[in-house]
DNA sequence: TATAAATAGGATAAAATTATCCGAAATAAA
DNA sequence: TTTATTTCGGATAATTTTATCCTATTTATA
């Protein structure tokens, strides 16, 4: 469904969510650590979030990652995705038609629509708050 | 979603059915033109879904790919989407976690589990017959 | 100011996916 | 039986995605 990257991505996200609420910022090792990913390419991917100010880093020592607390509640697993895989998921053709719509439709066009429209939805209406949380009560897991 | 080789295979499944209601065999090159895809990458999706048991295949002159008429009705696009990509789509961790499910679910299980029921509702319930139908009424198309 | 600890980012490598090429095998028809 | 036509399948290449490595830059602190 996601590319590997954006996996990574939203655990990420969601384990640096979990340690901001304890004040706690966290290196691309330990994250890596976590969400059992490989260390370098996660942290490419933390500045493809930091550049779509998902989350914020702070240079030099004592430096990390880091979501302002405040923040967590609005941010949504669509802005996540989108920061990484782009808006294709829900967006482009089912079977990758240049032009496919209402007028044009290629063949799965609206059978396809119902399911994404849901993915939209699910991803727009889940806040990264619900899913932090859900990992610091046990739950739900980020690894294995 | 899909793969770009199970587009290819989607499109190609389609337009075979159209042609088989004529009676007639169509070759890999007149898919390919038909549905815009790389000739001998289709034809290698082709013998996919061949071994799947999705289209049949006739060797030497005048032969061609064809799906028996009677079981273009019966055939669902979960089998063609199955025969290429396999079943992780709807059955995989959307976060790639090896162990997901109920006692030991990944952040956005549940969340996933509503999108996926209804992808592989769809997919199990679209017959290639309704798709084959709505290409040869000009409601909807191949390419472009 | 020097040093150590971090992220940023470019260069490169490995792996997977997508795509091409070519000869082998099968088959209809001359 | 030969020939032309067609799918099958292995080898290879190109591209994209995934992953690693190394240096530059930033920053807190001694």
């Amino acid at each position: 469904m996601f590319s590997k990257a954006c996996e990574y991505g939203i655990k990420a996200a969601i384990f640096i969510a979990t340690k901001s609420y304890e004040g706690v910022r966290v290196s691309p090792k330990e994250i890596a650590k976590e969400i059992d990913s490989p260390q370098a390419f996660t942290a490419k991917i933390l500045q493809a979030l930091v550049r779509n100010e998902v989350v914020s880093s702070v240079k030099g020592a004592h430096g990390g990652f880091e979501i302002d607390v405040n923040k967590i509640k609005s941010i949504k697993l669509s802005q996540i995705v989108n920061a990484i895989d782009g808006d294709n998921i829900y967006n482009g053709c089912g079977l990758g038609l240049h032009t496919c719509d209402e007028n044009h439709p290629c063949p799965v066009h609206d059978k396809f629509k119902v399911v994404r429209d849901e993915l939209k939805f699910m991803l727009e209406n889940t806040s990264l708050e619900e899913l932090a949380l859900n990992i610091k009560s046990g739950a739900s897991f980020l690894k294995i």
